[in-house]
DNA sequence: TTATTTATTGATTGTTCAATCAAATTTTAA
DNA sequence: TTAAAATTTGATTGAACAATCAATAAATAA
């Protein structure tokens, strides 16, 4: 019984979870509301306050789900490797081939992080970094030891490298590159990056 | 009479697009309403469609007057140095240093782009190059110019590291560095950039 | 079978919003 | 001074919204 209800509840928020991307990417989050989310869904706005508190407890859990598959895509191809130089290539080109080949996905984690706010009405964008991203974490150690390590021979700080890549990451998403595809900008990064640790 | 009234109508525009970054700042773009901008500016709810034809009015003519201030900034800065090199560092110097000492503006410009929509419901970031940022094409002219005129000797793709410096500076808006200050990390961006472009 | 719990619907409630507009006030022109 | 024009107010309208809830339907347990 235990179990066909969790299994009832978790496939229900899944899919309410799965209209709301849908629904944010294709209206953005200042129009989207829960009666268009229901209807994407196929259910009654009822049903998603069942399942979830409020919008707000949707949006986080939306929240989490899209940071959840990204991750997962991007520690599988990272974890492998096993230099730090080829953690850190790898690391670069699975964020922008994710961005590529999920870009709903992607364009809904937008909507939410540039609006949705904590209870005490701080922005996500503006979050400190004790609640730092795992994607964050992860680029920073790998900077932090290749240098530890003098794998990376270059003087630089791991905190602003960091910095840059996920800026320049971003970026892309931002400004669709009518000059530089995906895979020559990739290259292009990877190429700087790799000019400014060696 | 013709210059009294432009004059009127002037600052009272100007007046309402101000009180329009503060709330903007204060609550984001998804709390922001019309009232809440009037009674900010201490006039009633009618005045603002006086003034302007709508809401969206409003938004495009307060991006405007975002993107022209922080404009005037950089373009103040940039244009006296002589060489390309000088001119690129001072150009992340000078976007760099605007972000932090117009903490307001920066903020209200990510609320708007991130959430106002061409008429035919294109989120404004994720609009085409031929609606290109002036702030851009001025970067991509000192990174082009230079490599042409041999200033920087470095094998690189103009288009892929203005792209870089861009999400850079950006990427520091949205993470408040606790680790790294706006100075240190402005020079760490300046030392990368050239690694990359020398 | 019957009783109980779980899941789902859709109408309703109270609120907020952008936009409109008649009326009042102030400014300008004759 | 007076008529006309420009400016400003604040109440009103109708639409959209999140949240609630009574009513039903389905699933499960006794």
């Amino acid at each position: 019984m235990e179990d066909k209800q969790s299994f009832i509840t978790k496939a229900r928020r899944e899919q309410i979870i799965k209209a709301a991307i849908e629904v944010l990417k294709e209206i953005g989050y200042v129009n989207t509301s829960l009666a268009k989310i229901a209807r994407k869904a196929n259910i009654s706005t009822g049903l998603i306050s069942y399942y979830f508190s409020g919008k707000e407890d949707l949006m986080n859990n939306t929240l989490i789900y899209l940071l959840e598959q990204e991750w997962l895509y991007i520690n599988k191809r990272v974890a492998p490797k096993s230099i730090w130089t080829d953690k850190l290539i790898e690391f670069i080109e699975a964020r922008l081939t994710y961005q590529v080949l999920n870009r709903t996905n992607s364009i809904a984690l937008i909507e939410i992080v540039f609006n949705a706010r904590t209870s005490e009405q701080v922005p996500y964008y503006l979050l400190e970094d004790d609640e730092e991203d795992i994607k964050t974490s992860l680029l920073k150690e790998i900077l932090f030891e290749g240098q530890e390590t003098n794998e990376f021979g270059g003087d630089f700080s791991p905190e602003a490298v960091s910095n840059i890549i996920q800026g320049a990451i971003s970026e892309t998403m931002l400004s669709p590159q009518n000059k530089l595809n995906h895979k020559e900008y990739s290259l292009e990064l990877v190429k700087g990056v790799l000019k400014i640790i060696k």
